[in-house]
RNA sequence: GGCGGCGUAGCCAAGUGGUAAGGCAGAGGUCUGCAAAACCUCUAUUCAUCGGUUCGAUUCCGAUCGCCGCCUCCA
């Protein structure tokens, strides 16, 4: 049974989808100001995991995740280049794009953007209205949200306590709103900004409806999962929550799932503290995506994550144990008689790795679970006693990982170059002459070309090692 | 101030009312011409501290200390 933790309910539940074999997923994507930072993608890695979990468990998964592509500040970058929003816009939403293929994440059905969406949210804005949830207020349209009576239950605030808190972040001056916890719909064009004709004035669309407005225009009025970073709980998903149940008297989502912030070092991303990455940072830095997406999964999506030097070459050093036991795997042939308490641990271990994702994505749980499986076939393989369905259990949950984890193991598809190949043999010839001298000297060469050497009872392999 | 989370070996980390998965690093071993790589083995009488409930708590309850997040920019 698959259960996940419900942020609306804070506790774990059952998953049971409105249609059975079929789940709406709606994902809050990013905003296309500058390039998303690996924080962002740890929310986008996990919930690629999600999708693709779903998708293992027999489930046709529609996924829809949103653009922003207009908001305050895509608007300033705008008035001040002189640009048009899509000016603005474009190069960073081309560049989500490859990021997205660079860490292997499967593209949406549909990402729609706000600005192709504007009349939807408009009509939105207006049944709000009609249900007389909102007022006007020098051309701008507020939410009032006292008028909604479950406002506060997804963030668990109480509505009362975000007048009286402390923070002194609430600006009530900026525009003029009856209640400072109100938020807007619509927001009144200045001069010179970019701006749709509206019943209610001209003006542009606040950054909550658009998610209510196009969630509903892809998944229906309710469906299934909604997710997003921790951050997005209050206020952006209380809004949406506010807004579109509101309208539509339906439960927006049945799930909410929020993944937990990625640091670095120990502190919050920031550009002050020098510690923010983006994913091409990264990569310039000779990280994979592999290993970085490997990293970004294992650890649970509700814990806080660690980015450090440590933790990128832990995650480097799983992903080599794996490959080499894929690689191994893919080449040992069964053994004639398998022993049965090999084949037998093993399936526990396949077993594990299973069970624990179903529990809420512990991708930790599955993980222990996966290199279990990796000692005991290993050592089955050593002793001669792994049999065949042990073997084919083994190649089973491999796949398993692969498809789920979205990473691809062994070394298929590498190949030596000429001097390469030529190196190999001049030390093979060496070696059989028991010229070591002339050996040694090919195998520090081929080192220093990335290529690590492995001499066993078979014959000598050869590997690419990540060099530097 | 309000709400919420976390504190498990050098580091990362799972987990359970019955006495601690896994990984990295480290040590030893197998293999090897030697290495390396690979593989195997070992590494927490203990789960922040102090109380309580219980036959029994790391796991439940309370308090304390420490760290972190959110409180209308934010994945």
């Amino acid at each position: 049974m698959i259960r996940f933790h419900n942020t609306l309910t804070r506790s774990s539940e059952p998953f049971e989808p409105r249609v059975a074999g079929k789940v709406g997923l709606y994902t809050c994507g990013p905003t296309v100001y500058s390039h998303a930072h690996i924080g962002n993608f740890r929310t986008f890695v996990w919930e690629d995991l999600l999708r693709r979990f779903l998708e293992a468990r027999g489930f046709a998964v529609d996924h829809v995740m949103n653009i922003t592509d207009v908001d305050d500040k895509i608007i300033a970058a705008a008035v001040e280049r002189k640009a048009s929003l899509e000016e603005v816009t474009s190069p960073f939403t081309e560049a989500f794009f490859e990021d997205l293929d660079r860490l292997g994440i499967k593209r949406a059905r549909v990402f729609p953007r706000a600005t192709e969406h504007v009349p939807d949210m408009v009509s939105l804005i207006q049944r709000l209205e009609a249900a007389g949830l909102t007022y006007g207020s020098e051309g701008s349209v507020y939410y009032r949200i006292a008028r909604f009576p479950g406002y506060g239950r997804l963030s668990g605030k109480d509505p009362a306590d975000l007048v009286a808190g402390a923070s002194g972040r609430v600006d009530a001056d900026e525009y003029s709103k009856d209640d400072v916890r109100d938020f807007a719909l619509w927001k009144a064009a200045r001069p010179g900004e970019p701006a749709w004709d509206a019943p209610f004035g001209r003006g542009r669309p606040g950054w909550h409806i658009e998610c209510s407005a196009m969630s509903m225009r892809y998944l229906g009025e309710s469906f299934d999962i909604h997710t997003g970073g921790v951050d997005n709980i209050f206020p952006h998903h209380e809004n949406e929550i506010a807004q579109s149940e509101a309208a539509t008297g339906q439960p927006l989502a049945r799930y909410w799932l929020h993944a937990a912030h990625l640091i670095v070092g120990g502190e919050k991303m920031s550009k002050s503290r020098g510690n923010f990455f983006t994913l091409r940072d990264l990569l310039d830095r000779g990280e994979e995506a592999r290993s970085l997406r490997y990293l970004l999964l294992s650890v649970h999506y509700r814990r806080v994550l660690d980015l450090t030097d440590e933790s990128m070459a832990a995650a480097r050093q799983n992903l080599a144990r794996l490959d080499d036991f894929a690689h191994r795997l893919a080449e040992a042939a069964p053994a004639a008689a398998g022993d049965p308490r090999a084949q037998a641990a093993v399936t526990a271990a396949a077993r594990r790795f299973h069970a624990s994702l179903d529990d809420d994505l512990n991708t930790s749980g599955a993980l222990g679970a996966l290199f279990e499986l990796v000692r005991e076939t290993n050592a089955a393989l050593d002793g001669e006693q792994a049999g065949a369905e042990a073997m084919a259990a083994a190649l089973a949950l491999l796949s398993d990982f692969e498809a789920i984890f979205g990473i691809r193991l062994g070394r298929a598809g590498e190949s030596l170059s000429g001097e390469e190949e030529a190196l190999l043999r001049t030390r093979e010839d060496a070696r059989s002459r028991k010229d070591y001298g002339a050996a040694d000297a090919a195998r520090a060469r081929l080192l220093e070309l990335g290529i690590v050497l492995e001499d066993t009872p078979g014959g000598t392999r050869w590997k690419r090692v990540r060099r530097g």
